[in-house]
DNA sequence: ATGGCTACGATCCGTAGA
């Protein structure tokens, strides 16, 4: 089982290179963020002819989250239940036993900012949503955009971002609450070439200069994690014409140690 | 030099992303 997740930065405007990617990378389920678009206006007649099936949390101009999957998705929840947020950040589904959480982490602009503020109340948010989800589902992934980048090497210029949103200790310390709650990292259960990120700023030569962040993740609890063979991030649709900002992240999961 | 792109929805600039 393949598991996926990208930040699109328009579902629009990324149809094409989507589809290309799925035809090519085949995953069975895909957690996409910013689609920038609302529910209606989601491709479904596109994903579903390439064998996807679509669970939508969409948003006009911001935000707005989905899950794709070539197996039928069950038990769809759209947003952190409990939690009053008019931003369309979250949608949760089951396939073949395995719980998906799909989440677009709020940017937090900066740290001295409200929006800032929102972050961290979002992350409490999604903590006791997690720990919810856990005790009910043994086998959970949290996939998506994080906006935080857990350690130093995870960030191309650590002492130029220090203290700056995305890697302040706040958000690091949001990041080590979700993971106690019993989930891994998956791309740290692996060997990892050295400077490897998920986003790159559009400005400044970015990509070219490698200048990146690691923030988009997929969390594994410990019996997913018990079959997972690997994690990456495939840099590849980033190098195309007009990308998104963002690179999709990966898993394997083995089937037979699911058992 | 705190900018530099990109997407969006509104106009011909502001907001937001990270």
């Amino acid at each position: 089982m393949k598991l996926a997740t990208w930040n699109v930065n328009s579902v629009k405007v990324r149809l094409p290179q989507l589809l290309d990617w799925l035809a090519a990378a085949r995953p069975d389920v895909v957690c996409l963020q910013e689609l920038k678009a609302e529910s209606p206006r989601f491709p479904r007649t596109e994903l579903d002819a390439a064998g996807y099936g679509c669970a939508v949390n969409g948003q006009k101009t911001y935000n707005g989250v989905a899950l794709l999957s070539r197996a039928p998705l069950a038990e769809v929840v759209a947003d952190i239940p409990g939690f009053a947020d008019e931003q369309k950040r979250v949608i949760a589904a089951s396939v073949n036993g395995v719980r998906v959480l799909c989440v677009y982490c709020p940017n937090g602009q900066a740290v001295d900012s409200d929006k800032y503020q929102y972050k961290l109340r979002w992350f409490a948010a999604l903590k006791d949503y997690v720990a919810a989800e856990l005790a009910r589902h043994p086998r959970l992934v949290v996939a998506g955009d994080f906006n935080v980048a857990p350690e130093d090497r995870d960030v191309h210029d650590p002492k130029a971002w220090e203290g700056q949103v995305h890697v302040s200790e706040p958000e690091r310390a949001a990041w080590r609450a979700l993971l106690a709650l019993g989930l891994q990292d998956s791309f740290r259960l692996f060997e990892q070439p050295e400077k490897t990120y998920s986003w790159w700023d559009y400005r400044m030569l970015g990509f070219r200069r490698n200048a990146g962040l690691r923030i988009d993740h997929l969390l594994l609890s410990q019996d997913l994690a018990r079959a997972c063979t690997s994690s990456s991030v495939d840099k590849a649709p980033r190098k195309l014409e007009r990308p998104s900002d963002h690179a999709p992240a990966l898993v394997e999961l083995d089937q037979s140690m699911l058992a």
